[in-house]
RNA sequence: GUCCCCAUCGUCUAGCCUGGCCUAGGACGCCGGCCUUUCAAGCCGGCAACACGGGUUCGAAUCCCGUUGGGGACGCCA
């Protein structure tokens, strides 16, 4: 029985974006539900484009999501040497040959044959010519099989059959001396042992093309299995057009990366009508017949209700912990954070009922942080009245006569004052929410003084008492 | 233009392989209600789909063919 390997190839020609992340996981999920390995691997063999920074970018996305690697990083520029071997080897076996079109006369041909309609693949010119020492730089071709039919057999598509007649002669090594894609992607699926390539279905038309070259090289064929595309809202392939496309914003915009993942893992893969999965689920539950075929839109509503299930059901503790850098940059410090009996923790369980992102939770808390407050002043226009003061008046007087500070005594001595006053809960409520936390929306008034705490509650029902006077 | 893939509520999907259990289920969103100190959360209910046309069959969302629609690919990009 062979291992399961497979690998994610991302090219680091731009940031990690969600559908590379989703093809990611799928191979994790793939090689953890196997008990095999997963590779990581760098294409950048397009050293105009491909950059560093890339490179660390795509690092730094994927580590947040968590999808760690066994094998790698590895880098296609520091296996060059391997792919040059190869190809030279194709070359002195035949199967492999010079081609001295230029680029431009290529790409020439192709607008010329496009517009008369006419096929715009490669016309096959220099596989005859015979060219042994090219003078000038040139471009090594496949010698590209053209009878017959490549049969694929997907194991999300099915079988996908192919009539060779339609396969170009691939350049394999440019003139630059760097392999192409096509090339360095099969020479090191081969020298790997990759067993299973699984990714986007954008790749389907090329299989057929690296079919051959496996064989040719005398590789085993791997198995595949194409990954349906991740379409934006208009139905078009995800783009920046579609808002963010880098994983790390949505680490931005206050997404917990196991949210991220369950929204991802369900878009093109189900398990009956489970919604929430723990990544054990996932890893037991994973199985290629239940991945779709079919194309899915990404919906970024729902991410937010997956978000809010995992910030409502994780642990306070560490949401508070996640929350913390959102915290700080929005410049409130362990000093400011220390105002709050019981912590940042504390924050969590009455504020994330409201909140499906971190920058929810960062926005909902930030009447307990910011001192001195600020006040809504339509809100305060309409709560905070003459008529009401009476009744402020007297819960802060009870309040501060009263020892304890617990949700229980606040609760009898507001009762108290309702029925002493003939008054509705809601009559006394919203002034003293809005007294409270300069709002009109917060959590229960009791969790609202918890987090305050004893001073800082009088102390904003006092100066809230001030402004009826002046109503 | 050529090649390839796909097609169930607005969206993600179950069901399809192994036709009857489908009066097509769940989830997001939306609408309404309950609860209620606000807003949420929660609970209850509602709207909403088998693209179309032919077959095959006693019977088709499920199998076959075609049409239409959508997507992808056709680079010395990956």
């Amino acid at each position: 029985m062979n291992e399961v390997r497979v690998r994610f190839a991302p090219s680091p020609t731009g940031f990690l974006h969600i559908g590379g992340v989703r093809t990611a996981l799928f191979n994790w999920l793939f090689a953890r539900h196997e008990g095999g390995t997963f590779i990581l691997r760098i294409e950048d063999t397009d050293r105009d484009r491909s950059t560093d920074d890339a490179i660390q970018v795509i690092l730094d996305g994927l580590k947040w999501t968590g999808l760690n690697w066994d094998e790698g990083p590895f880098r296609q520029t520091d296996r060059l040497e391997l792919y040059r071997e190869r190809a030279m080897d194709l070359l002195k076996r035949k199967l492999a040959y010079w081609c001295i079109c230029t680029p431009d006369e290529l790409e020439a041909r192709r607008k010329e044959a496009q517009a008369k309609g006419e096929s715009i693949k490669y016309d096959g010119r220099c596989r005859h010519r015979g060219v042994s020492e090219p003078a000038e730089p040139a471009a090594l071709r496949f010698l590209t099989p053209q009878e017959g039919q490549t049969i694929v057999n997907d194991r999300i598509k099915g079988q996908i059959v192919f009539d060779n007649t339609v396969m170009d002669d691939l350049i394999i090594l440019r003139s630059n001396g760097y392999p192409t894609y096509n090339f360095s992607v099969v020479v090191d699926d081969g020298l790997m042992n990759i067993t299973h390539v699984i990714r986007g279905d954008d790749h389907v038309n090329n299989t057929p093309r690296q079919v051959p070259l496996f064989s040719a090289m005398g590789f085993s064929v791997p198995q595949f299995a194409h990954l349906p595309m991740i379409l934006g809202s208009d139905k078009a392939r995800l783009s920046k057009r579609h808002g963010a496309t880098s994983v790390l914003a949505y680490k931005e915009m206050g997404y917990l990366p196991e949210a991220l993942i369950n929204y991802l893992v369900r878009l093109g893969w189900s398990h009956g009508d489970q919604e929430i999965f723990s990544i054990q689920e996932m890893v037991e539950f994973f199985d290629f017949k239940q991945v779709q075929a079919s194309a899915a839109v990404f919906n970024p509503e729902k991410l937010r209700w997956v978000n809010a299930q995992y910030i409502r059901n994780s642990d306070p503790k560490q949401v508070a912990d996640v929350l913390m850098p959102f915290l700080q940059s929005a410049g409130y410090d362990d000093a400011v954070l220390a105002r709050i009996p019981g912590g940042a923790e504390a924050l969590i369980p009455p504020l994330r009922e409201r909140s499906e992102t971190l920058l929810d939770l960062v926005q909902g808390a930030v009447p307990y942080l910011s001192e001195p407050m600020t006040m809504d002043e339509d809100a305060a226009k309409k709560h905070l009245t003459l008529s009401i003061a009476p009744s402020l008046q007297a819960f802060a007087d009870q309040v501060e006569a009263e020892a304890d500070f617990s949700k229980e005594v606040l609760e009898g001595i507001l009762h108290g004052i309702i029925e002493r006053q003939g008054l509705k809960m809601g009559k006394v409520a919203q002034p003293l929410r809005v007294a409270l936390t300069g709002r009109t929306v917060s959590p229960g008034i009791y969790e609202v003084m918890a987090l305050l705490g004893k001073e800082r509650s009088l102390q904003r029902i006092r100066s809230g008492l001030e402004r009826t006077m002046n109503a």
